[in-house]
RNA sequence: GUGGAUGUAGUGAAGUGGUUAUCACGCAAGCCUGUGGAGCUUGAGAUCGGGAGUUCAAUCCUCCCCUUCCACCCCA
């Protein structure tokens, strides 16, 4: 009796967490002028094939009854760029954002399961390095919002067309197996890099030239004609303005391993550095038929990340007020339902239960009120309300049990 | 796909070639006919991951498979 591999279950207290999530990658798209859309979990497969090698091979497609070629959606960013080509009335800006169940047919570990949930913010219609600076600033604001400092995370920003200019500079062709290897910069030492770029049959210049840039932390150590060089400093520039340096880190071995990005490219990352990255995007100018900068943001590795920081916040039930009714359910359910009429969330105990049971399962769900009554309430034409965190107890109307949990909440 | 580890009630753990497989937490009921987070008592819940083999007898030994986890790979 087990779930598919890779796919998740969420009890209660998981999908609470998982609402406190999607409630903060919400509110900051919105503070930001971001519209939520919705996209189809289907799509024909052809669309990813502008993502790189690897998406492909894990994608989940299959062949429908009418023989077309679907997959589940494996992210989101093609299907943006197919809405957007596809109604051409659309005012510019769009700006966007997402939040989707997408699927990868891959390795389960570790943060990384078939099934996760993905935000998406994208800003299309411009090339102006000023939407790449917003579109940066809000998943900075996200991960704030979380509670992370600048002591936790870290955003690494590199640029494409300056990855070109560098390597064409160098003379280097075989670009793929030199990005991959980049990739991995982290975890190997530069020794393993520099005989691995041997292997590759570089030049001892062209190695040099490659240890060089991934040594680069300002742009100013960048000697070269580049327009990526141009528009990294320009970006850098702008985010000054939201004052957010202190999260910025050039670093040119960041590649992102979709084929669709164009300029710049930026990931955000844990800065012990032992989780994978935690979201990550860039531009893409030839992909949606317009120009547009945005990215993907997990909940898995998200997750790994602020339990590890113990920065889950413990919630309380969404319920609001638990009744317990002695020996009286039917003179209580119209109570409930008044209280329901005025938008308060209530549950009421329906098994007959012992007065110490209710209050226990009260706690257990911790509801934060709950309400006593029996004969002796109902006979001075009132109810008995508890705090459940204080302790504290008071006689009172019903009336000003809906004041009280309105104001209180 | 490659390599390593793992598997015993819902969870975490013990345990033994031999009758009814322990313990803790959790769950349920009672002590308490109107007051929670504690205590005590009782109860439900496991074909000991699956299959084959060795054996009079296997949860335990052997083999195969599966699962889950970790690393590589890659990424949200």
């Amino acid at each position: 009796m087990t779930s598919v591999k890779g796919f998740r279950d969420f009890y209660p207290e998981e999908k609470r967490t998982l609402n406190y999530i999607f409630d903060i990658w919400k509110s900051v798209a919105q503070k930001y002028g971001y519209q939520e859309i919705d996209i189809p979990i289907l799509e024909p497969v052809e669309i990813y094939n502008k993502s790189g090698e690897e998406i492909p091979e894990q994608i989940y497609s299959f062949i429908d009854k009418g023989k077309r070629a679907l997959a589940l959606r494996p992210e989101t960013t093609p299907s943006v760029a197919r809405m957007v080509k596809q109604k051409s009335s659309l005012k510019k800006p769009i700006k966007w954002y997402s939040i989707s169940q997408c699927y990868r047919y891959e390795r389960v570990q570790k943060g990384r399961s078939r099934e996760f949930f993905q935000f998406n913010l994208d800003y299309l219609g411009t090339k102006s390095m000023e939407s790449d600076a917003e579109v940066i600033t809000t998943l900075i604001k996200i991960l704030t919002s979380l509670k992370l400092t600048e002591n936790d995370f870290c955003i690494k920003i590199s640029n494409r067309k300056l990855i070109n200019d560098l390597f064409r500079n160098l003379k280097i062709l075989c670009v793929k197996d030199i990005a991959r290897l980049l990739d991995k910069r982290s975890r190997i030492s530069d020794k393993e890099l520099k005989t691995e770029l041997v292997n590759l049959d570089l030049s001892s210049r062209q190695v040099k030239g490659v240890l060089d840039f991934l040594n680069f932390k300002e742009l100013k150590q960048i000697k070269i004609e580049s327009e990526g060089l141009d528009e990294l400093k320009e970006l850098f520039d702008i985010l000054k303005r939201y004052k957010l340096t202190k999260f910025l880190k050039l670093d040119l071995s960041i590649m992102r391993g979709f084929d669709y990005y164009t300029g710049t490219v930026f990931e955000a990352f844990d800065k012990k550095g032992d989780l994978r990255s935690i979201a990550g995007g860039g531009r893409y100018d030839n992909l949606a038929g317009m120009p547009g900068v945005g990215y993907g943001f997990g909940d898995t590795v998200l997750n790994i990340f602020l339990e590890e920081k113990k920065l889950l916040p413990e919630l309380n039930s969404e319920t609001d007020i638990f009744i317990i009714p002695i020996k009286n359910l039917d003179k209580c359910i119209p109570i409930a339902e008044e209280l329901r009429k005025s938008n308060i969330k209530v549950n009421l105990d329906l098994l007959k239960r012992s007065i110490s049971k209710n209050l226990d399962y009260a706690n257990k769900e911790k509801i934060p009120y709950v309400l006593i009554i029996g004969e002796d309430e109902l006979k001075k034409n009132k109810v008995k309300l508890k705090n459940m965190f204080s302790g504290e107890e008071k006689l009172t109307s019903v009336k000003n049990v809906i004041k009280e949990i309105q104001n209180g909440t």
